[in-house]
DNA sequence: GATATTGTTGAGCAGATTGGTCAACAATAA
DNA sequence: TTATTGTTGACCAATCTGCTCAACAATATC
């Protein structure tokens, strides 16, 4: 029941992009140093999100990454599906066959609402979001 | 984002306990029967049970376990807790000391969210709903 | 076109977690 | 006394986590 620190800090990445896109790249060196996470790291990461399009990448000088689509259209359930693999909570919900008592199982009818609950939040918030709360949480800081 | 079989197991077996309840203490082995894993790793799940009071057992001849509480008052939030350990679903919720960037973070406070409504769905269910749902589900099939 | 800079990719690795098993032990009913 | 049942701790293989290292590919700049 834990989310992994591909997940943590997919997330983190992909915020402080939004947050300091211009009409330039950003340096993943940059990403990684704000968020304190090795750059190393962080370019596997992005590897999913590039290839979903969320992100897209220049090589050489002048090089980095940028945001692949508005930021309304990247959804949270979506980051986290992509770093986190199956989000499968238990496998006899997104595939019953694997046990023959599926089809009677009170216990795994929870599990599908558990998971319906978390997909309903995840996909409730998008990056666009994300940047506004973050906004707002430094502006009231002030 | 995935629950152990510790927590379903322990979950079912509770279910299972909870609908062949009678006067005498259920046998392990049959529980461990009728659910489909080792007597062994059962063994192992129900001793933080034991100890929260969830479930009472007796040794020796005629023994086994029973509920220790009424169904009604086992919520799935202590049973999925118990099993999962630490439900963290990252660090800094928990524990904001962990980042300095706790109080600043719009990315922690989405997992703070997330949390809620996972704990929110568990809390609402108790082992009485599970068993109700169960008997109607078995209900229904015929 | 040489060079410095930036992302890309795959191999590897230590440590923790998962999902168990084995076996000695403790308590109790018959 | 003995058979039966739960209790406990040691142990294990396999997988996952959270990285690092290093070779490579592309591109801007001089």
């Amino acid at each position: 029941m834990k989310l992994t620190t591909r997940g943590q800090y997919a997330t983190r990445a992909l915020l402080d992009l939004a947050l300091h896109q211009d009409d330039e790249p950003v340096l993943l060196r940059d990403i990684a140093h704000r968020q304190q996470f090795s750059q190393q790291y962080l370019e596997h990461l992005i590897t999913p999100l590039i290839a979903a399009g969320i992100m897209t990448s220049t090589r050489g000088r002048k090089g980095g990454v940028s945001l692949g689509r508005l930021p309304e259209d990247i959804g949270l359930d979506e980051v986290i599906h992509l770093l986190e693999g199956s989000v499968e909570l238990v496998q006899c919900v997104g595939n019953p066959g694997v046990c023959h008592r599926s089809h009677l199982c009170a216990v795994r009818d929870v599990w599908e609402e558990l998971k319906k609950a978390i997909d309903g939040v995840l996909q409730s918030i998008t990056l666009r979001d994300l940047v506004e709360r973050q906004k707002n949480k430094e502006q009231t800081a002030k």
